[in-house]
DNA sequence: TGTTATATTGCGCATTTGCGCAATAATACC
DNA sequence: GGTATTATTGCGCAAATGCGCAATATAACA
């Protein structure tokens, strides 16, 4: 794809129930990198690259610890916000 | 896909950005679908598919008026709360 | 009935995304 | 140097998505 906004970015990381599963892992706060495969049942490549995409979307941030990568949200607000915005969808579905 | 949560479906629909850009030209209110395909510069099948995909993720909702069928945002606080959306995401990006 | 305007669906094909194995990288520690 | 742990990347293949033409549907109206 060529026109990529930041909201289609976003869109794309959400698009896949894995990665917004590892989204709401981290609602607790940062984690490392590697309970994900184990916790999640996949391989850790796909995790990696998940990461990497929910990275690009603005979604998570991490940092270095040694061997391990912590993933954080970008901001505490996210989940919220992600929440109300299936509520303000589902209104009329439901 | 299999496992599919309302907030998957809602990044589904996000995630090509035609179908943003859709939803940006119903910022001011209703409009009858027949404006989007030479607006856009697609055929009416895919605008008419496109539509499909919004309206099952919760983002829009349309009647028929005769042999035409007006389009509207499900909510009108829905480009507000994609927006901020966008900011969150973007503060440690930028 | 037929004609016009708009919308949707069926189909084939191209592009993109998703997957996991294997290889490689990065870091720490001996 | 070597080993262990975690993470990332390369590759091939499978699955999903996107596209537009053509056919069909839907509604209004003469």
């Amino acid at each position: 794809m060529q026109d990529t906004t930041p909201l289609t970015l976003i869109g794309k990381a959400l698009s896949h129930p894995l990665r917004e599963r590892m989204l709401r892992l981290l609602a607790d706060g940062e984690r490392c990198g590697c309970e994900f495969a184990p916790e999640l049942g996949v391989d850790p490549s796909i995790v990696s690259r998940s990461f990497a995409l929910l990275e690009r979307a603005g979604l998570v941030t991490s940092r270095r610890e040694g061997v391990r990568v912590m993933w954080s949200l970008a901001d505490p607000e996210l989940l919220v916000t992600l929440d109300r915005l299936a509520e303000l969808t589902q209104e009329k579905v439901a």
